[in-house]
DNA sequence: ATACGTGCAAAGTATTTGCAAACGG
DNA sequence: CCGTTTGCAAATACTTTGCACGTAT
């Protein structure tokens, strides 16, 4: 087995990530407002990113009265500190989805038909991006990857 | 040498690639404006990624009186029949860069501190890309990697 | 001649910002 | 209390669309 691990997924409640993102804020001196929390708490309860819409939108649906502008400069803080991924997947508006300070993290597989998206994690790959990453001359500090194409659903010549 | 080539890009004067595919449209029946030939052109002539914006800009500044509607009409459209690649590095607008024929294609390096822009490609990293794509079970088409952190020059603890 | 391509202006989205009120520590 | 956070509405930024006209074939 090579290390190609796809479409294991985390289906991780990973509650982790929010307890120590909420706690890193508190640490950085930052008040505890309804707005962020329910953003960040909603997140960490994800398997894959969410764009600023959704992330309304369900919290509107769990009865969270939170405006617009408080999830993007939410989104926008917590990218700017390194605890969110920005992740842009097609033409459609920005994903977010937390960064597990481990290290894991996966990428995306995304339907050119359908707009579906799935996630994938593959060693290979990583250890391939570790080493290109040392020889850049940049301090990289993380990578995406986006493959597109039909999905099993959408794509006309296939084995489906 | 396991096969990366960091930097070492093609300034690829690629007037081929703007030939050709003037050629293709024309073999597809479409009518040869004035508009997107020169957006063509252009893409034809840079050695990286463009915004709609700087096409525009450009195309003014050469004289050519063009459209921004044109602009983003005609790289609509040559996204979609596969001439141009749309990529999205950071939270700047689309960028687009020509897709050449023979598979040859690089990925890009985005310094988050000034913006500034690198191409590079290795032969590890396909490789690793190619045998994942294997096992989506997708029909894979494409893909974009997008490594980000801190340039030679805006980085703070640095061989500089 | 006729349908495609183009430019302009208007319309749409996505995202950011100004501001006063609410609120946490 | 005092400054951060929030919600709303207005402002921006980017991209798409409607429409009349020009033009390649």
């Amino acid at each position: 087995m090579g290390g190609a691990i796809v479409n294991a997924m985390d289906r991780s409640p990973s509650r982790e990530w929010s307890e120590q993102t909420l706690a890193a804020l508190r640490t950085r001196g930052h008040r505890d407002g309804g707005a962020r929390r329910a953003v960040i708490q909603l997140l960490g309860e994800q398997s894959c990113c969410l764009t600023a819409q959704e992330i309304f939108d369900q919290l509107r649906a769990q009865g969270r009265h939170v405006g617009i502008a408080s999830v993007y400069r939410a989104l926008e803080q917590l990218s700017r500190d390194g605890y969110l991924q920005r992740i842009e997947l097609g033409a459609d508006s920005a994903r977010f989805e937390p960064i597990h300070p481990d290290g894991e993290h996966h990428h995306h597989l995304v339907c050119d038909e359908c707009g579906k998206i799935e996630a994938f994690a593959d060693d290979e790959l990583e250890r391939a991006l570790a080493k290109l990453e040392r020889r850049t001359g940049y301090a990289v500090e993380g990578h995406d990857v986006i493959l597109h194409g039909a999905c099993s659903d959408c794509a006309p010549t296939r084995s489906n």
